[in-house]
DNA sequence: TTGCAATCTCTACAATTGTAGTGTAGTCTC
DNA sequence: GAGACTACACTACAATTGTAGAGATTGCAA
């Protein structure tokens, strides 16, 4: 299951975002994939993947002489846990003030800044009802 | 100056934390609250941080037989390079997808929420008055 | 049935990261 | 001036990460 923090380093990263596109699938669909955008052979991509199983990212699955990958955690698990990290260690811990500081250090345009107000006014209204239940 | 993207490792969090509160500062004091922290030693805190020196996160300053650290990036970069990384990896670079991520998956309170969107009336109204200008 | 192509297995190796020991040199104190 | 302290220098070492070569196996085509 995975739900403590998720950390995938750079490479696992890519090659992940693959195996969530094609799965299930074997090794060479993701090098191919990945030989046209990182230039990695083969025996990278092998290497990585099951490290990365052993690791619980990934599943596999033996048919006859051929084994297929699996996801064993979704994208949002692991944007969760990149975000988790980002605000563990430059926010200590306190989402609100990262989000702040997004607001502030990125110029977002009038568009987004739009977008995200009625985002929030969604959720708003959304968690008062909650609360009222 | 170091604008390109900062990516610090966890021990380098714990350590320019510290030289932040404290510096311009020797190695002693930095590693006195680790010790308390971490349970870090003396040479662990030296190395740490002369490897930081060499990365140019760190400066140094020798006064007589005393070497003295201060930070040569600031907060506001670290946390910039923290969440460069994050949105880059997680969400394709795209910030908006990011915040409306943690809009999504993290309950804020309805407090939160009236802050930040404060927060982005106020930058409304500043962005459409720069507009104007 | 033999050879080729595809895929897998095993092994390697350098760089980075976390962690620390040990030896040394300058300074303070008696 | 000798010992004690303090801060520094040098070295080490295991785990993780990025990257890949070389050889073994297997299934299919000729």
């Amino acid at each position: 299951m995975a739900n403590r923090n998720l950390e995938l380093t750079e490479a696992e990263w890519a090659i992940i975002q693959v195996v969530w596109e094609k799965e299930p699938c074997a090794v060479p669909t993701i090098q191919e994939e990945l030989e046209a955008r990182k230039n990695w052979h083969y025996s990278t991509v092998k290497t990585l993947m099951d490290r990365m199983v052993e690791k619980g990212l990934l599943t596999t699955e033996r048919i006859r002489n051929l084994i297929l990958y699996r996801s064993a955690v979704t994208k949002v698990q692991a944007q969760k846990g990149e975000i988790m990290r980002a605000v563990k260690r430059a926010f200590d811990g306190a989402l609100t003030p990262m989000m702040q500081f997004m607001l502030d250090e990125h110029n977002l345009s009038q568009k987004q800044l739009a977008e995200l107000e009625s985002l929030i006014k969604k959720k708003r209204s959304k968690a008062a009802a909650r609360k009222k239940r």
